[in-house]
DNA sequence: TGTCACCCTGTAAGAGCTGACAGTTACGTG
DNA sequence: CACGTAACTGTCAGCTCTTACAGGGTGACA
């Protein structure tokens, strides 16, 4: 019953390494009359720069421009996606309006001139984002473009989906160390504010192997105090 | 130009309290050629047990059927959505496949025998999590089956935002406590593993004063310890 | 001028944490 | 069976944190 929908939609979430994803991402844009897509998975480490990892057919040229960091600050189109998961449907008067207008310029020199943008929030600080842009304005007609935009928000939950499972994993923490079941317990109760007296009556266990938990946890993250091993677990992940 | 999609997926976002928004619900529902709808803010609390904030149009004997918290772990769809950010489109046999007959028996004698349910998973175990449900059989074309799935996800981002807006704020979030730079520089330094004393040399100021900070932040947060206190620091933005 | 917010400092007691020493029990693998 | 790993328990010393006491200095604002 699951297997309804057109095709586009799933096949994307089958699809096994970046360059199927890319090819699935294009067919999708070419469907709804798009000429470029760009995928971005951004992942925030809290401490220290958030990592994008990004999929798309822009022309290189196009690339090297936004590449310019600072750009993303002044670019209401990427402000929007940062706070909101509603799309933005933006063209030249969205540039304009907030003082950026040499924003527009610059990318309507490759073509992007009308578009569509999303994000989508994820636990642990990780977005996806999606956009499609073209030449060419966008419908008139609000039931068209409510399609539009509806099929693109719906492709996107399912890109995401395979972004997570083909962008992310390998590469983000090489050799993350393995703590124990218990140990992960223990920092999940510490991270409630738990004293180690507090965590050993929860888990049934004495004060003394409640502390012992904490300690190998932290020498394992490699922390100088429990509370940082805390810290550090949540940032890879580890507990929640 | 980001006010030309079609009524309903904006209008939702005006909504102002409990009752406009159960009403634009029932509004799209009925637009979408569904009979009742259920939109669930689920708020995680990480220990102990998550809140769910429920809005619905479900007759009331159906609701009390629903409310056996032991069939969320055989409900295929819950499940499906507990994990999944893809809708799913369910029907008798999603639930004759996994075994689970007899609850789709149960629902059916209020009407709910096809539906499409999505999760929208956010920031700080917080999800969204929108189903519509009717008698009748949904379309056999793919193509119509589709436009029905992506107008849902894209109603349900809008919904959403409203839905943060109007159910959650009150008992969740009173309004972030204003932190001092100070006591937010002392916690950006126990976030690195310094000891208060250690604080106090970075700072140029006494121990006793970087202990002032680190309490006066706890406190301002609700916190045990310090260290609870940047946790909650993060999780707020206040720090990062 | 009084009030408020923020920043700064001190002492002391008791709870909590870390490190190091020294063990037991249970389980799966080679 | 020996071995490694995980979970478990105990005590002791020394450091760190939390709380409670009691204060002084600055600048903004009414």
């Amino acid at each position: 019953m699951e297997n309804m929908l057109q095709s586009g939609y799933l096949s994307v979430l089958e699809a096994k390494n970046r360059d199927e994803f890319l090819a699935e991402l294009v067919r999708f844009t070419k469907q709804l009359e798009f000429e470029t897509i760009a995928a971005t998975t951004v992942i925030d480490h809290f401490l220290g720069e958030p990592e994008f990892i990004s999929v798309d057919n822009a022309p290189s040229a196009y690339r090297e421009t936004s590449i310019d960091r600072g750009r993303g600050k002044r670019d209401p189109v990427s402000q929007h996606c940062k706070i909101k998961s509603v799309p933005i449907i933006w063209d030249q008067s969205t540039y304009v309006n907030v003082g950026s207008g040499e924003l527009w310029e610059q990318q309507a020199r490759f073509g992007y001139r009308h578009g569509i943008s999303l994000a989508l929030h994820m636990p642990e600080g990780r977005h996806f984002w999606l956009g499609v842009d073209r030449d060419q304005a966008l419908p008139k007609d609000p039931a068209e473009l409510t399609r539009m935009v509806a099929a693109l928000q719906l492709f996107a939950v399912h890109a995401q989906e395979a972004a997570i499972r083909i962008m992310v994993p390998a590469g983000t923490e090489p050799g993350l160390p393995a703590l124990t079941p218990r140990e992960l317990e223990t920092l999940r109760w510490t991270m409630e504010g738990k004293t180690a007296w507090e965590v050993a009556n929860v888990l049934g266990i004495s004060e003394r192997t409640a502390v012992l938990h904490a300690n190998n946890a932290m020498h394992k993250l490699g922390c100088v105090n429990k509370h940082q091993a805390v810290l550090k677990a949540l940032r890879l992940g580890l507990i929640r």
